[in-house]
RNA sequence: GGAGAGGUGGCAGAGUGGUCGAAUGCACCGGUUUCGAAAACCGGCAGGGAUGAAAGUUCCUCGGGAGUUCGAAUCUCCCCCUCUCCGCCA
Protein backbone atom coordinates (compact mmCIF):
# COMPACT_ATOMS: atom_id res chain seq x y z
CA UNK A 1 0.00 0.00 0.00
CA UNK A 2 1.54 3.30 -1.16
CA UNK A 3 0.54 6.38 1.62
CA UNK A 4 -2.74 8.26 0.30
CA UNK A 5 -0.75 11.57 0.52
CA UNK A 6 2.23 10.17 -1.33
CA UNK A 7 -0.62 9.62 -4.10
CA UNK A 8 -1.98 12.77 -3.95
CA UNK A 9 1.04 14.79 -4.41
CA UNK A 10 2.40 12.45 -7.43
CA UNK A 11 -0.17 11.74 -9.18
CA UNK A 12 1.25 11.27 -12.44
CA UNK A 13 3.96 9.22 -11.12
CA UNK A 14 1.59 6.65 -9.81
CA UNK A 15 -0.13 6.55 -12.71
CA UNK A 16 2.55 5.80 -14.67
CA UNK A 17 3.83 2.90 -12.76
CA UNK A 18 0.78 1.36 -13.46
CA UNK A 19 1.00 1.48 -16.38
CA UNK A 20 4.92 0.02 -16.82
CA UNK A 21 3.32 -2.67 -14.86
CA UNK A 22 0.26 -3.25 -16.75
CA UNK A 23 -1.82 -2.95 -13.71
CA UNK A 24 -5.09 -0.91 -14.27
CA UNK A 25 -5.92 1.29 -11.73
CA UNK A 26 -7.93 4.88 -11.68
CA UNK A 27 -5.78 7.31 -9.55
CA UNK A 28 -8.01 10.04 -10.72
CA UNK A 29 -11.01 8.24 -8.95
CA UNK A 30 -9.28 7.60 -5.99
CA UNK A 31 -8.48 11.22 -5.34
CA UNK A 32 -12.23 11.61 -6.01
CA UNK A 33 -12.51 9.81 -3.31
CA UNK A 34 -10.48 10.73 -1.31
CA UNK A 35 -12.00 13.98 -1.08
CA UNK A 36 -15.48 12.57 -0.24
CA UNK A 37 -13.43 10.87 2.62
CA UNK A 38 -12.24 13.77 3.65
CA UNK A 39 -15.12 16.05 3.44
CA UNK A 40 -16.81 13.59 5.80
CA UNK A 41 -14.62 12.91 8.34
CA UNK A 42 -14.03 16.73 8.69
CA UNK A 43 -17.87 17.36 8.92
CA UNK A 44 -17.98 14.27 11.42
CA UNK A 45 -15.34 15.64 13.47
CA UNK A 46 -17.16 18.94 13.69
CA UNK A 47 -20.32 17.28 14.69
CA UNK A 48 -18.48 14.88 17.07
CA UNK A 49 -16.77 17.72 19.31
CA UNK A 50 -20.27 19.29 19.39
CA UNK A 51 -21.79 16.45 21.10
CA UNK A 52 -18.63 16.04 22.93
CA UNK A 53 -19.15 19.65 24.41
CA UNK A 54 -22.73 19.02 25.40
CA UNK A 55 -22.22 15.52 27.20
CA UNK A 56 -19.34 17.32 28.72
CA UNK A 57 -21.88 20.42 29.79
CA UNK A 58 -25.19 18.22 30.49
CA UNK A 59 -24.04 17.01 33.98
CA UNK A 60 -24.62 20.92 35.14
CA UNK A 61 -27.50 21.30 33.88
CA UNK A 62 -31.11 20.22 34.65
CA UNK A 63 -34.38 20.85 33.97
CA UNK A 64 -36.20 22.80 30.66
CA UNK A 65 -32.50 23.63 29.79
CA UNK A 66 -31.56 19.65 29.85
CA UNK A 67 -34.38 18.93 28.07
CA UNK A 68 -33.36 21.17 24.93
CA UNK A 69 -29.96 20.38 25.10
CA UNK A 70 -30.86 16.51 24.55
CA UNK A 71 -33.46 17.53 21.72
CA UNK A 72 -30.96 19.63 20.13
CA UNK A 73 -28.25 16.59 20.55
CA UNK A 74 -31.17 14.09 19.08
CA UNK A 75 -30.63 15.99 15.50
CA UNK A 76 -27.19 15.95 15.66
CA UNK A 77 -26.92 12.44 16.33
CA UNK A 78 -29.53 11.83 13.36
CA UNK A 79 -26.64 14.06 11.21
CA UNK A 80 -24.10 12.05 12.24
CA UNK A 81 -25.43 8.77 11.47
CA UNK A 82 -26.03 9.94 8.23
CA UNK A 83 -22.26 11.21 7.46
CA UNK A 84 -20.95 8.10 9.05
CA UNK A 85 -23.46 5.44 6.58
CA UNK A 86 -21.66 7.60 3.40
CA UNK A 87 -18.25 7.55 4.74
CA UNK A 88 -18.96 3.87 5.41
CA UNK A 89 -19.49 3.36 1.69
CA UNK A 90 -17.14 5.49 0.90
CA UNK A 91 -14.23 3.96 2.98
CA UNK A 92 -15.43 0.34 1.41
CA UNK A 93 -14.48 2.31 -2.24
CA UNK A 94 -11.47 3.87 -1.15
CA UNK A 95 -9.50 0.74 0.85
CA UNK A 96 -10.21 -1.27 -2.82
CA UNK A 97 -8.66 1.02 -4.17
CA UNK A 98 -6.35 1.93 -2.35
CA UNK A 99 -4.93 -1.71 -2.32
CA UNK A 100 -4.73 -1.88 -5.83
CA UNK A 101 -2.86 0.74 -6.03
CA UNK A 102 0.37 -0.79 -6.97
CA UNK A 103 3.77 0.14 -6.15
CA UNK A 104 6.01 1.98 -8.53
CA UNK A 105 8.70 0.69 -10.36
CA UNK A 106 12.35 1.80 -10.44
CA UNK A 107 13.25 3.79 -12.87
CA UNK A 108 15.66 0.88 -13.98
CA UNK A 109 13.30 -1.56 -14.70
CA UNK A 110 13.06 -2.11 -18.49
CA UNK A 111 9.22 -1.62 -20.41
CA UNK A 112 7.58 -5.03 -21.18
CA UNK A 113 4.43 -7.34 -21.09
CA UNK A 114 5.96 -10.63 -19.94
CA UNK A 115 8.63 -12.39 -18.45
CA UNK A 116 9.31 -12.78 -22.63
CA UNK A 117 10.96 -9.20 -22.37
CA UNK A 118 12.85 -9.48 -19.40
CA UNK A 119 16.42 -8.42 -19.81
CA UNK A 120 19.21 -10.44 -19.29
CA UNK A 121 22.11 -8.14 -17.25
CA UNK A 122 24.37 -11.01 -16.49
CA UNK A 123 25.57 -15.05 -17.62
CA UNK A 124 27.68 -17.26 -15.46
CA UNK A 125 29.32 -20.26 -15.91
CA UNK A 126 30.03 -22.69 -18.81
CA UNK A 127 26.91 -24.44 -20.79
CA UNK A 128 27.97 -27.75 -20.67
CA UNK A 129 28.16 -30.02 -23.82
CA UNK A 130 27.36 -33.26 -23.65
CA UNK A 131 29.35 -36.27 -25.91
CA UNK A 132 26.26 -38.42 -25.82
CA UNK A 133 22.55 -37.20 -25.92
CA UNK A 134 21.49 -35.78 -22.25
CA UNK A 135 18.76 -37.09 -20.80
CA UNK A 136 15.58 -34.91 -19.18
CA UNK A 137 15.68 -34.91 -15.24
CA UNK A 138 12.26 -36.87 -15.64
CA UNK A 139 13.87 -39.38 -16.88
CA UNK A 140 17.10 -40.00 -14.98
CA UNK A 141 15.57 -39.48 -12.40
CA UNK A 142 12.52 -41.92 -13.02
CA UNK A 143 15.67 -44.39 -14.49
CA UNK A 144 18.19 -44.04 -10.82
CA UNK A 145 15.20 -44.22 -8.65
CA UNK A 146 15.55 -40.83 -7.32
CA UNK A 147 11.79 -39.89 -7.42
CA UNK A 148 8.75 -41.71 -8.57
CA UNK A 149 6.07 -39.42 -10.71
CA UNK A 150 3.63 -42.13 -11.75
CA UNK A 151 2.67 -43.47 -8.18
CA UNK A 152 2.80 -39.50 -6.96
CA UNK A 153 0.21 -38.41 -9.44
CA UNK A 154 -1.65 -41.55 -8.45
CA UNK A 155 -1.55 -40.84 -4.84
CA UNK A 156 -1.51 -36.66 -5.21
CA UNK A 157 -3.09 -35.94 -8.28
CA UNK A 158 -1.50 -33.90 -11.31
CA UNK A 159 1.37 -32.37 -10.59
CA UNK A 160 1.99 -34.91 -7.64
CA UNK A 161 6.03 -36.53 -7.27
CA UNK A 162 7.99 -38.54 -4.80
CA UNK A 163 11.19 -37.61 -4.23
CA UNK A 164 12.64 -41.15 -3.20
CA UNK A 165 16.69 -42.73 -2.78
CA UNK A 166 18.93 -40.90 -3.90
CA UNK A 167 17.01 -37.99 -4.15
CA UNK A 168 15.83 -37.46 -1.31
CA UNK A 169 19.78 -37.67 0.07
CA UNK A 170 20.37 -35.06 -2.53
CA UNK A 171 17.86 -32.65 -1.87
CA UNK A 172 18.40 -32.67 2.17
CA UNK A 173 22.59 -32.62 1.01
CA UNK A 174 21.18 -29.22 -0.86
CA UNK A 175 18.76 -28.21 1.65
CA UNK A 176 21.53 -28.49 4.71
CA UNK A 177 24.33 -26.65 2.13
CA UNK A 178 22.03 -23.66 1.71
CA UNK A 179 21.40 -23.56 5.76
CA UNK A 180 24.75 -22.99 5.97
CA UNK A 181 25.53 -21.02 3.23
CA UNK A 182 23.40 -18.42 4.44
CA UNK A 183 23.59 -19.01 8.48
CA UNK A 184 27.66 -18.59 7.58
CA UNK A 185 26.34 -14.93 5.98
CA UNK A 186 24.91 -14.14 8.91
CA UNK A 187 20.85 -14.77 8.27
CA UNK A 188 19.12 -16.33 11.22
CA UNK A 189 17.26 -19.33 10.11
CA UNK A 190 13.81 -19.78 10.68
CA UNK A 191 10.93 -22.73 10.39
CA UNK A 192 8.08 -20.73 9.39
CA UNK A 193 4.60 -22.01 9.66
CA UNK A 194 3.07 -22.48 6.11
CA UNK A 195 -0.54 -22.38 7.42
CA UNK A 196 -1.09 -18.81 7.66
CA UNK A 197 -3.97 -16.19 8.47
CA UNK A 198 -5.81 -14.05 5.69
CA UNK A 199 -4.08 -10.76 7.32
CA UNK A 200 -0.54 -12.18 6.66
CA UNK A 201 -1.80 -12.70 3.07
CA UNK A 202 -3.11 -9.05 2.58
CA UNK A 203 -0.14 -7.24 4.58
CA UNK A 204 2.52 -9.54 2.07
CA UNK A 205 0.44 -8.04 -0.83
CA UNK A 206 -0.40 -11.85 -1.95
CA UNK A 207 -4.58 -10.68 -1.14
CA UNK A 208 -6.94 -9.78 -1.70
CA UNK A 209 -5.46 -9.93 -5.83
CA UNK A 210 -4.24 -13.46 -6.24
CA UNK A 211 -7.24 -15.43 -4.09
CA UNK A 212 -7.21 -18.02 -6.98
CA UNK A 213 -3.32 -19.63 -6.65
CA UNK A 214 -3.58 -19.96 -3.39
CA UNK A 215 -5.24 -23.16 -1.11
CA UNK A 216 -7.53 -22.28 1.46
CA UNK A 217 -8.41 -24.75 4.45
CA UNK A 218 -12.09 -24.98 5.94
CA UNK A 219 -11.38 -23.05 8.93
CA UNK A 220 -10.52 -20.05 6.63
CA UNK A 221 -6.59 -20.08 6.77
CA UNK A 222 -4.55 -20.52 3.45
CA UNK A 223 -1.49 -22.73 2.56
CA UNK A 224 1.34 -20.23 2.00
CA UNK A 225 3.28 -20.08 -1.21
CA UNK A 226 6.51 -18.94 0.05
CA UNK A 227 8.08 -18.65 3.76
CA UNK A 228 7.86 -15.04 2.71
CA UNK A 229 4.23 -14.56 4.30
CA UNK A 230 5.06 -16.06 7.51
CA UNK A 231 8.32 -14.50 7.88
CA UNK A 232 7.24 -10.87 7.18
CA UNK A 233 4.01 -11.43 9.46
CA UNK A 234 6.92 -12.63 12.28
CA UNK A 235 6.94 -8.43 12.98
CA UNK A 236 3.73 -7.52 12.23
CA UNK A 237 2.48 -4.80 14.62
CA UNK A 238 5.30 -4.56 15.89
CA UNK A 239 8.11 -1.59 16.72
CA UNK A 240 11.82 -2.71 16.11
CA UNK A 241 14.77 -0.57 17.13
CA UNK A 242 16.49 0.54 14.64
CA UNK A 243 20.00 -1.41 15.52
CA UNK A 244 18.14 -4.17 15.00
CA UNK A 245 17.96 -3.50 11.04
CA UNK A 246 18.91 -4.94 8.91
CA UNK A 247 17.32 -7.97 10.29
CA UNK A 248 18.40 -11.00 7.94
CA UNK A 249 16.45 -14.19 8.05
CA UNK A 250 16.51 -17.52 5.93
CA UNK A 251 13.27 -19.14 6.22
CA UNK A 252 12.31 -22.45 5.72
CA UNK A 253 8.55 -23.39 5.21
CA UNK A 254 6.89 -26.26 2.90
CA UNK A 255 4.99 -24.25 -0.06
CA UNK A 256 1.70 -25.13 -1.57
CA UNK A 257 0.90 -23.08 -4.95
CA UNK A 258 -2.43 -23.92 -7.37
CA UNK A 259 -0.73 -22.68 -10.62
CA UNK A 260 -4.27 -21.87 -11.45
CA UNK A 261 -3.97 -20.82 -15.11
CA UNK A 262 -0.31 -22.71 -15.74
CA UNK A 263 -2.27 -25.68 -16.75
CA UNK A 264 -0.61 -26.46 -19.94
CA UNK A 265 2.98 -25.09 -18.44
CA UNK A 266 5.61 -27.92 -17.72
CA UNK A 267 3.09 -30.76 -16.88
CA UNK A 268 5.75 -33.08 -16.31
CA UNK A 269 9.05 -33.22 -14.05
CA UNK A 270 9.60 -30.97 -10.60
CA UNK A 271 10.04 -27.67 -12.30
CA UNK A 272 6.25 -26.90 -11.28
CA UNK A 273 4.56 -28.50 -8.42
CA UNK A 274 1.34 -28.09 -6.15
CA UNK A 275 3.77 -28.70 -3.21
CA UNK A 276 7.16 -28.07 -2.46
CA UNK A 277 9.66 -26.55 0.01
CA UNK A 278 12.01 -23.37 0.05
CA UNK A 279 14.46 -21.73 2.14
CA UNK A 280 13.84 -18.05 1.33
CA UNK A 281 16.19 -15.10 2.25
CA UNK A 282 13.36 -12.30 4.01
CA UNK A 283 15.17 -9.04 4.88
CA UNK A 284 13.89 -5.85 7.02
CA UNK A 285 15.96 -2.71 6.85
CA UNK A 286 15.57 1.22 7.43
CA UNK A 287 13.61 3.04 5.01
CA UNK A 288 15.97 4.16 2.46
CA UNK A 289 16.05 3.45 -0.82
CA UNK A 290 19.82 3.55 -1.02
CA UNK A 291 20.00 0.75 1.75
CA UNK A 292 17.15 -0.98 -0.07
CA UNK A 293 19.02 -1.01 -3.44
CA UNK A 294 22.74 -2.02 -1.63
CA UNK A 295 20.58 -4.97 0.23
CA UNK A 296 18.64 -5.48 -3.05
CA UNK A 297 22.04 -6.34 -4.67
CA UNK A 298 23.23 -8.00 -2.10
CA UNK A 299 20.53 -10.22 -2.06
CA UNK A 300 20.67 -11.39 -5.43
CA UNK A 301 24.79 -12.07 -4.79
CA UNK A 302 24.30 -14.56 -2.12
CA UNK A 303 22.34 -16.50 -4.30
CA UNK A 304 24.81 -16.29 -7.29
CA UNK A 305 27.37 -17.51 -4.91
CA UNK A 306 24.88 -20.28 -3.57
CA UNK A 307 24.41 -21.14 -7.67
CA UNK A 308 28.18 -20.70 -8.14
CA UNK A 309 28.98 -23.28 -5.34
CA UNK A 310 26.90 -25.89 -7.16
CA UNK A 311 28.23 -24.76 -10.26
CA UNK A 312 24.91 -24.63 -11.94
CA UNK A 313 25.61 -22.22 -15.17
CA UNK A 314 23.08 -19.15 -14.65
CA UNK A 315 22.04 -15.76 -16.06
CA UNK A 316 20.43 -13.33 -14.49
CA UNK A 317 17.95 -11.31 -15.98
CA UNK A 318 15.87 -7.98 -14.71
CA UNK A 319 12.28 -8.28 -14.61
CA UNK A 320 10.09 -6.08 -17.30
CA UNK A 321 7.23 -3.94 -15.56
CA UNK A 322 4.53 -6.09 -16.78
CA UNK A 323 6.15 -9.13 -14.82
CA UNK A 324 6.29 -7.12 -11.53
CA UNK A 325 4.14 -8.11 -9.01
CA UNK A 326 2.02 -5.27 -7.30
CA UNK A 327 4.26 -4.24 -4.69
CA UNK A 328 7.12 -4.90 -6.44
CA UNK A 329 9.60 -2.08 -7.29
CA UNK A 330 11.77 -4.03 -9.23
CA UNK A 331 13.16 -8.42 -9.51
CA UNK A 332 15.69 -9.79 -10.50
CA UNK A 333 14.97 -13.71 -11.57
CA UNK A 334 18.24 -15.75 -11.67
CA UNK A 335 17.92 -18.88 -14.39
CA UNK A 336 19.46 -21.82 -14.31
CA UNK A 337 20.81 -23.69 -17.53
CA UNK A 338 18.42 -26.38 -18.12
CA UNK A 339 20.12 -28.62 -20.83
CA UNK A 340 17.09 -30.66 -21.62
CA UNK A 341 15.07 -28.07 -22.47
CA UNK A 342 18.51 -25.42 -23.78
CA UNK A 343 17.61 -22.79 -22.31
CA UNK A 344 17.53 -21.17 -18.58
CA UNK A 345 15.07 -22.01 -16.21
CA UNK A 346 14.08 -19.83 -12.74
CA UNK A 347 15.53 -20.63 -10.07
CA UNK A 348 15.68 -17.47 -7.34
CA UNK A 349 13.50 -14.51 -7.19
CA UNK A 350 15.16 -11.80 -5.94
CA UNK A 351 12.85 -8.33 -5.12
CA UNK A 352 12.29 -5.39 -3.00
CA UNK A 353 9.42 -3.46 -1.89
CA UNK A 354 10.65 -0.46 -0.30
CA UNK A 355 7.36 -0.29 2.64
CA UNK A 356 4.63 -1.23 0.81
CA UNK A 357 4.40 -4.77 2.54
CA UNK A 358 4.82 -3.16 6.13
CA UNK A 359 2.69 -0.31 5.79
CA UNK A 360 0.27 -2.96 5.36
CA UNK A 361 1.96 -4.80 8.07
CA UNK A 362 2.75 -1.92 10.18
CA UNK A 363 5.83 -3.02 10.72
CA UNK A 364 8.00 0.10 12.06
CA UNK A 365 11.24 1.14 13.53
CA UNK A 366 12.47 4.60 15.60
CA UNK A 367 14.80 6.28 13.67
CA UNK A 368 17.56 8.44 15.25
CA UNK A 369 15.10 11.05 16.00
CA UNK A 370 12.75 9.23 17.73
CA UNK A 371 10.45 9.18 14.61
CA UNK A 372 8.63 6.24 13.47
CA UNK A 373 9.22 4.90 10.01
CA UNK A 374 7.67 1.77 7.88
CA UNK A 375 11.06 -0.23 7.16
CA UNK A 376 11.41 -1.68 3.87
CA UNK A 377 11.34 -5.03 2.98
CA UNK A 378 12.99 -7.59 0.43
CA UNK A 379 12.77 -10.76 -0.27
CA UNK A 380 14.90 -13.35 -2.53
CA UNK A 381 14.79 -17.53 -2.71
CA UNK A 382 17.65 -19.20 -0.92
CA UNK A 383 17.15 -22.45 -2.32
CA UNK A 384 13.93 -24.22 -3.76
CA UNK A 385 13.80 -27.61 -3.66
CA UNK A 386 12.57 -30.07 -5.52
CA UNK A 387 12.79 -27.20 -8.35
CA UNK A 388 17.11 -26.71 -8.32
CA UNK A 389 17.59 -31.10 -8.05
CA UNK A 390 16.10 -30.97 -11.94
CA UNK A 391 19.10 -28.71 -12.60
CA UNK A 392 21.71 -30.64 -10.61
CA UNK A 393 20.60 -34.32 -12.37
CA UNK A 394 20.80 -32.73 -15.72
CA UNK A 395 23.48 -30.69 -15.85
CA UNK A 396 26.07 -33.63 -13.99
CA UNK A 397 24.47 -36.22 -15.91
CA UNK A 398 27.11 -38.89 -16.86
CA UNK A 399 26.94 -41.37 -20.02
CA UNK A 400 26.05 -44.21 -18.14
CA UNK A 401 23.21 -42.67 -17.16
CA UNK A 402 24.31 -41.83 -13.14
CA UNK A 403 24.88 -38.22 -11.71
CA UNK A 404 27.96 -36.85 -10.68
CA UNK A 405 27.45 -35.09 -7.07
CA UNK A 406 28.61 -31.97 -7.25
CA UNK A 407 31.85 -31.77 -4.97
CA UNK A 408 30.69 -29.66 -2.65
CA UNK A 409 28.05 -31.87 -2.23
CA UNK A 410 29.90 -34.88 -1.49
CA UNK A 411 30.39 -34.43 2.51
CA UNK A 412 26.42 -33.81 2.93
CA UNK A 413 25.57 -37.05 0.39
CA UNK A 414 28.05 -39.23 2.06
CA UNK A 415 29.09 -40.33 -1.67
CA UNK A 416 30.42 -38.72 -5.09
CA UNK A 417 28.20 -40.66 -7.58
CA UNK A 418 24.56 -41.34 -7.86
CA UNK A 419 22.64 -44.25 -8.79
CA UNK A 420 25.27 -46.56 -9.17
CA UNK A 421 23.80 -49.01 -6.21
CA UNK A 422 20.13 -49.36 -5.23
CA UNK A 423 18.92 -47.89 -8.33
CA UNK A 424 15.37 -48.11 -9.23
CA UNK A 425 12.95 -50.70 -8.39
C1' G B 1 -13.79 -31.36 21.57
C1' G B 2 -15.52 -29.86 27.04
C1' A B 3 -15.04 -26.28 31.35
C1' G B 4 -13.12 -21.79 33.23
C1' A B 5 -10.12 -17.11 33.27
C1' G B 6 -8.42 -13.11 30.62
C1' G B 7 -6.89 -9.36 26.55
C1' U B 8 -5.56 -1.63 29.06
C1' G B 9 0.62 2.60 27.01
C1' G B 10 7.79 -0.38 25.85
C1' C B 11 6.75 -3.73 30.31
C1' A B 12 4.05 -4.57 34.97
C1' G B 13 -0.59 -3.08 36.60
C1' A B 14 -5.04 0.14 38.53
C1' G B 15 -9.46 1.65 36.54
C1' U B 16 -17.29 -1.40 36.46
C1' G B 17 -21.07 4.69 33.05
C1' G B 18 -19.28 11.44 33.28
C1' U B 19 -12.88 16.34 31.76
C1' C B 20 -10.01 8.71 31.51
C1' G B 21 -6.02 8.47 26.34
C1' A B 22 -6.12 6.43 31.22
C1' A B 23 -3.49 6.16 38.40
C1' U B 24 0.95 3.97 40.07
C1' G B 25 5.62 1.40 39.48
C1' C B 26 9.61 -0.06 36.18
C1' A B 27 12.16 1.11 31.76
C1' C B 28 13.55 5.23 28.67
C1' C B 29 14.95 10.66 27.62
C1' G B 30 16.34 15.70 29.61
C1' G B 31 17.87 18.48 33.96
C1' U B 32 19.60 19.51 39.24
C1' U B 33 23.31 17.43 42.41
C1' U B 34 28.52 14.99 41.73
C1' C B 35 35.49 15.08 40.11
C1' G B 36 32.58 11.20 37.72
C1' A B 37 28.83 7.65 38.67
C1' A B 38 24.95 5.61 41.78
C1' A B 39 21.07 7.34 44.78
C1' A B 40 17.75 11.31 45.47
C1' C B 41 14.91 15.20 43.44
C1' C B 42 12.46 17.99 39.17
C1' G B 43 10.48 17.56 34.24
C1' G B 44 9.19 14.73 29.80
C1' C B 45 7.51 10.13 27.72
C1' A B 46 1.28 5.97 23.23
C1' G B 47 -0.23 5.89 18.08
C1' G B 48 -2.90 7.93 14.01
C1' G B 49 -5.93 11.77 11.34
C1' A B 50 -7.79 17.10 10.27
C1' U B 51 -6.33 22.23 10.52
C1' G B 52 -2.27 25.61 11.19
C1' A B 53 3.93 28.91 9.49
C1' A B 54 4.07 27.64 14.56
C1' A B 55 1.89 27.68 19.22
C1' G B 56 -2.43 25.59 19.44
C1' U B 57 -7.37 23.65 18.48
C1' U B 58 -9.89 19.22 17.35
C1' C B 59 -11.31 13.97 16.08
C1' C B 60 -10.29 8.63 16.49
C1' U B 61 -7.93 4.41 19.03
C1' C B 62 -8.04 0.54 26.01
C1' G B 63 -7.84 -7.15 20.96
C1' G B 64 -11.59 -6.38 16.36
C1' G B 65 -16.70 -5.32 14.92
C1' A B 66 -21.81 -4.11 16.08
C1' G B 67 -25.22 -2.15 19.80
C1' U B 68 -27.39 0.48 24.41
C1' U B 69 -26.68 5.72 26.24
C1' C B 70 -26.71 12.77 26.05
C1' G B 71 -21.99 10.22 27.37
C1' A B 72 -18.58 3.53 27.09
C1' A B 73 -11.91 1.10 28.77
C1' U B 74 -16.31 0.27 32.00
C1' C B 75 -22.99 -2.42 30.08
C1' U B 76 -24.98 -6.06 25.86
C1' C B 77 -24.04 -9.23 21.46
C1' C B 78 -20.72 -11.44 17.73
C1' C B 79 -15.70 -12.53 16.24
C1' C B 80 -10.30 -13.08 17.08
C1' C B 81 -6.41 -14.24 20.34
C1' U B 82 -3.94 -15.89 25.01
C1' C B 83 -3.77 -18.73 29.51
C1' U B 84 -5.43 -22.88 33.04
C1' C B 85 -7.78 -27.68 33.74
C1' C B 86 -9.95 -32.12 31.30
C1' G B 87 -10.15 -35.14 26.77
C1' C B 88 -7.52 -36.63 22.29
C1' C B 89 -2.76 -36.87 20.10
C1' A B 90 2.74 -36.76 16.58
Amino acid sequence: MLDIHFIRENKELVQEGARKKHIEVDIDRLIAVDDERKALRTELDEKRAEQNRASFNIVNIQGEEKEKLLESLKTLKDGMAEAEEKLVKVMEEWQKLMLSVPNIPDMTVPEGDSDADNVEVRTWGDIPTFSFAPKDHVELMTNLGMADFERGTKVAGFRGYFLKGDGVLLANAVSQLALMHFVKKGFEPLIAPSLVRRETFMGTGYLPQSEEDLYKTQDGEYLSGTAEVATMGYYMNETLDMNQLPVKFVSYSPCFRREAGSHSKDTKGLIRVHEFFKWEQVVLCEASHTESVRLHEELTQNAEEFLQLLNLPYHVVVNCGGDLGLGQVKKYDIEAWMPSQNTYRETHSSSYFHDFQTRRLTTRYRDSEGKLQFAHSLNNTAVAMPRILSMLVENYQQEDGTIRVPEVLVPYVGKTSLGKSGQGE
